[in-house]
DNA sequence: CCATATTTGCAACTCAGTTGCATCAACAGG
DNA sequence: CCTGTTGATGCAACTGAGTTGCAAATATGG
């Protein structure tokens, strides 16, 4: 599907809006919406929420497989831009929980402002 | 007011609902909206998203003041019951970032199992 | 070519968040 | 005690993202 390489030519992570006004073969929102839900299934981008609340996507860069992802990278919240940047070569660190707790998966969301804002 | 009791008597964050659920006061859910608002605002609740991008609160533990949070602590989301619980005593670690991001604040999100649900 | 499976579009609905406006309660001055 | 002003509250309505059902369109394969 185009949206792949979409992502792959942004800069950052993007919302289905965003998709959608990209697409040359104009798309309803809801394929599209369908779309992302099974790549996202199929391994081949993560969805990861802005600060808003709001659900935005971006490419797995590998590892990644059907069902099973292991985007394991912080991701950069820009106060300015409002845009979402996956961080490839920050890993999330492992921290010391309280007794009882069991860790799966971790995620680190960094906050502040991003190159092409400053 | 009642809001501020029913979060520090509670073991996880909540959300306006379970507030509204539980005033005894009964208080439209636009109050408890901007009340929540107001507290956070004044910096004495906290204000964190689940799993699903649905907004849950907290107290503050101290430190926070008038616009300046500075809840550095770590969340623990359950994949079993949605609790999302702040974990005091887990601060968020500092990480290196690419060239050209300025950092201004990191949050920590920990999913896993917590300790009621095993 | 036809039957069947998959994809797409459209409409409609949910749910949290948010805003406008009218009303009510508190309160201070007179 | 009356009154005008201020802030809190309630109700209705709207937003925006996400989601579902269903029917139409398209692909697949015999
Ligand atoms: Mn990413
Ligand atoms: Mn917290
Ligand atoms: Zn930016
Ligand atoms: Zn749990």
């Amino acid at each position: 599907m185009e949206l792949i390489g979409l992502l792959h030519a942004s800069d950052r992570a993007l919302t289905q809006q965003e998709l959608e006004a990209r697409t040359t073969v104009a798309a309803d929102r809801v394929s599209i919406f369908r779309s992302l839900d099974a790549f996202e299934q199929a391994g081949l981008v993560h969805r990861v929420l802005d600060a808003g609340g709001t659900g935005r996507y971006a490419p797995c860069t590998g590892g990644c497989a059907q069902g099973a992802h292991v985007d394991a990278h912080a991701h950069f919240h820009c106060v300015r831009c409002e845009g979402v940047f996956c961080l490839a070569t920050v890993t999330v660190p492992k921290v010391e929980l309280p007794r009882g707790f069991r860790s799966q998966r971790s995620h680190l969301d960094v906050e502040g402002i991003c190159k092409a804002c400053r």
